[in-house]
RNA sequence: GGAGACGUGGCUGAGUGGUUGAAGGCACCGGUUUCGAAAACCGGCAUCGGGGAAACUCGAUCGUGAGUUCAAAUCUCACCGUCUCCGCCA
């Protein structure tokens, strides 16, 4: 969410924001609709002030003539409250919407584009692999290696389910402890959050209302989390915070659960694209400065590529176009680590910083130095999302011989091996 | 699952219909005192929104949302949450 004020006084900013976020919003309605409701407002306010006034003559005059005259005017005062009352209702409710509709604005370095295509490579990293063989894509590997067992899956989640077993779950664990060890060592304080989560949060993180056909519902109105952002952002909601903590980093680690409602058709075999996954999450909240966060976001995505280089994985980062940012996201990198088989890079990294979008709809400030409360600023970025990474490790590390081999890095939670096979 | 209690400012804690946005304490910020510090004393200290250059002023907020009333922290209802006892499970 936006500050109203801002967007009033900065009206082309913002349309030009959404237009090149390909995102439709009527900013003058707001405007029209904003100064209707101010006009409202002062008029149901001076009402009220009256009829405080008013019944605190009440509560100190003795005369009980005047008394009972007082009490019915003020009677009638409030049926007139009552009627503008309804009326701002109705403009607050729609003001409320278009609120939660207006897009963050995209920094100025963002790239113009429609849609993924146009997103921009800024940097390229490692060597892909060549192979002496005919390499096989990871769903073949990982069944001939018992990693994984897709038919399973289906019988027992459905469409789009997997069962990791024996290496496959071993890699797994492999790979979430490492990250744990190498985030920790970056100063991230470890959080399993709840992934069960009440609307409130997906509201405040920007996920609702706009995707709500992506996301697992439960009867009791619950969501299904699709990453930690959601929870994790969630826990400081109303608070208050000491500035002297800042920055605050966390590394939430979670099941994510995701419809991918409108993709049925893509990715529909394999480890891509699941349903249920599970992603450790870096998730930083800061003091409210525009280079504070430019620098946390250079800092978190630096921290990602520098685990997928250690994991010897070879991948290129990409700045988003406009149309590819999500509502809140001012800034966003994708890191997109190489898939042989494929023969293209797919997305395992997305960091992107918010400004205080998230924060002023979740409520989350702390005191500045000139005494102010402030709406703090967020940012996120993955630290590791399982099993889509296994894809891109066992299809790169992939043998002649059909084993796999281990990264340096990974091995000592594997037990010492080199090879999976 | 059954019965009951409770939810007040950064924290603690009074307040059961009328100038109560809310006593007292702690914390915090100024000042006096002191060579300096502590203690003591004096003063200040909620948030959000509107108007105003400002002083200031108006409105809202005592878990959330509705309601009763001229007037609600205080009464009613629903929801959320916490605690205690019993039951159940581990």
């Amino acid at each position: 969410m936006l500050d109203i004020k801002f967007i009033k006084e900065n009206k082309e900013i913002v349309k030009e924001g959404a237009k090149k976020k390909r995102i439709e919003i009527d900013i003058d309605k707001l405007v029209i609709l904003d100064d209707d409701r101010l006009k409202m407002l002062k008029e149901v306010e001076d009402l009220r002030a009256e009829v405080n006034r008013v019944s605190n003559d009440i509560a100190r005059d003795q005369d009980p003539a005047l008394k009972v005259q007082l009490i019915e005017e003020m009677r009638l005062v409030k049926d007139e409250i009552k009627k503008k009352e309804e009326n701002l209702k109705i403009i607050m409710d729609e003001w409320h919407k278009l609120m939660l509709s207006v897009p963050n604005v995209p920094d100025i370095s963002v790239p113009d584009g429609e849609t993924d295509a146009e997103n921009q490579e800024v940097k390229v990293w490692g060597e892909k692999p060549v192979f002496n063989f005919e390499p096989k894509d990871h769903v073949e590997i990982m069944t001939a290696l018992k990693m994984v067992d897709f038919e399973r899956g289906v019988k027992v989640h459905g469409f789009r389910g997997y069962f990791l077993i024996n290496d496959g779950a071993k890699l797994s664990f492999a790979v979430w402890s490492y990250a744990m060890e190498f985030f920790s060592a970056r100063g991230f304080i470890p959080v399993i959050p709840p992934a069960i989560d009440r609307k409130e949060n997906f509201i405040g993180t920007g996920f609702l209302p706009q995707s709500e056909e992506d996301l697992y519902k439960t009867q009791g109105g619950d969501y299904l989390a699709g990453t930690a952002e959601v929870p994790v952002m969630g826990m400081h909601a109303g608070e208050v915070l000491d500035k002297n903590n800042f920055p605050l980093k966390y590394l939430g680690f979670s099941p994510c659960y995701r419809l991918e409602a409108g993709s049925h058709g893509k990715d529909v075999k394999g480890l891509i694209r699941v349903q249920e996954f599970y992603k450790l999450e870096q998730v930083l909240l800061c003091e409210a400065s525009h280079e504070t966060s430019v620098k946390f976001h250079e800092e978190i995505t630096q921290n990602a590529e520098e685990f997928i280089e250690s994991l010897g994985l070879p991948y290129h980062k990409v700045v988003n176009c406009g149309g590819d940012l999500g509502l809140g996201q001012v800034k966003k990198y994708d890191l997109e680590i190489w898939v042989p088989k494929e023969d293209k890079y797919r997305e395992t990294h997305s960091a992107s910083y918010f400004h205080d979008f998230q924060t002023r709809r979740l409520n989350i400030r702390y005191k500045d130095d000139d005494g102010r409360l402030k709406y703090a600023h967020s940012l996120n970025n993955t630290a590791i999302a399982t099993p889509r990474i296994l894809v891109s490790l066992v299809e790169n590390y992939q043998q002649a011989d059909g084993s796999v081999k281990i990264p340096e890095v990974l091995r000592k939670y594997m037990g010492g091996r080199e090879f999976l096979k």
